[in-house]
DNA sequence: CCGATATCGTAGCAAGCGCTTGGTATGTGC
DNA sequence: GCACATACCAAGCGCTTGCTACGATATCGG
């Protein structure tokens, strides 16, 4: 009664081709495959119902064990949840670095950092909305203390980009960076909430169309409020 | 030891003028002037903490009373926050109706939306938040079925208006509608996750700021990607 | 075949959760 | 001055939470 029976009532959620019926995962592959697995299937529960109203023993009703054996690969639920922003994060900002490093012009940079936002919705479409959903909640503990230190990162990259483009002319230069920054970053993050793979537009999709505003507006015709 | 003493340990948050020292509140005025008051704290702890990570206990004690105390006010934690949201839906939809009334033209009309938008910034800050972080969670219960249908509403409007500004030859033709609204709108909102007010800019000015790039673009020159 | 290691089940604890109940003080209308 | 309504306290119920302790089983190199 503590818990109900995880065999009979285990749904075999039809995503990846999970191990159907309950069975001890083989050693098979690297170590940690298992708990890469695990991480996943977490990562989903809580981008649908965020952190703290996913609960341990849903996770592990996911991977078909029972809540305790979760305990053998982590240390706590905060670890799960840590593992899934920081792997998003190291390879959000390893893609902004690459494209920092092509020495392009800023606006062509720019472009290729808002295809790189985009391009992340999909493989990393739960961790950025766990990002989104619970970053207020998570900030307060201090082992996440290193996403604020990421976000930083991320907008001097842009901020730099910004100004470098109003130093040289491409850019209005009666704009404020960090805030431009921050509603393209917005923008871009914001869209995983209605953004659904297979709709009429894909990410590069969005991608362009977005940075065709984002460069000449809305409007048609001469620009009307030049200033810089 | 079932509840920690509430007269001792209450921390007498130093925000609005609170009731220093319980005292049973007197019914001065309204009706239900007490019942808003604690639909106000409630809000601000949603916002801060997240609507799950926010028990009953908290918002007493942020009253100066016990948890169980509140069930006189409210039949659920969720009335709570429903009242919370639906005020502000409220409000913001009168607000949008009173700008499509004045008739102007597409453009005009999205200008003074967009300042509808982050004008609610500072008077409903924590109801947005709260929408912004916990609507995932909320909208499984059917009780806040309204939330869906307003948001329709709403979209509604500002679609109609962007299809109207192409019509009329104001806004480039090659743009989605409905893309490009929900990009407006999350420009707007998420600005609730990092604007304070006292900062540079004030809402009035974020919303010039966004107009301006919004409608003519961050470059400079000639339009480049001129199609509509 | 054997021990090492990884993986998982079983059972349950301490704490905390939203919420209920029964009773008490303080006003207000008549 | 008594009935009534309001606003609250005190106590705790039933349940869920993250997590732990410990034993069982599977796999595999040697």
């Amino acid at each position: 009664m503590a818990h109900n029976g995880v065999v009979t009532t285990r749904k075999n959620s039809g995503t990846t081709a999970a191990p159907a019926k309950r069975q001890r995962a083989t050693s098979s592959g690297s170590a940690s495959e298992r708990r890469d697995h695990l991480v996943k299937l977490a990562a989903e529960l809580f981008a649908r119902k965020g952190f703290q109203a996913t609960t341990v023993r849903e996770i592990a009703d996911e991977a078909g064990i029972l809540s305790g054996s979760l305990y053998h690969h982590f240390d706590s639920k905060e670890t799960i949840v840590d593992e899934v922003l920081s792997t998003f994060l190291d390879d959000l900002i390893a893609r902004y670095r690459a494209a920092l490093d092509t020495k392009a012009d800023p606006r062509t940079v720019l472009s290729e950092m808002v295809r790189i936002g985009f391009g992340t919705l999909e493989p990393h479409r739960a961790a950025i909305t766990v990002m989104q959903n619970d970053w207020n909640y998570l900030r307060q503990f201090e082992r996440f203390n290193y996403l604020v230190k990421a976000e930083d990162e991320v907008e001097q990259i842009w901020v730099s980009q910004i100004k470098a483009g109003q130093a040289a002319g491409l850019f209005r230069a009666d704009v404020d960076p960090k805030l431009t920054y921050r509603m393209i970053r917005d923008t871009i993050w914001v869209a995983v909430r209605w953004f659904r793979p297979g709709g009429r537009l894909n990410t590069a999709g969005l991608a362009e169309h977005y940075i065709t505003v984002l460069f000449d507006g809305l409007a048609t015709g001469e620009r009307t409020t030049q200033k810089g």
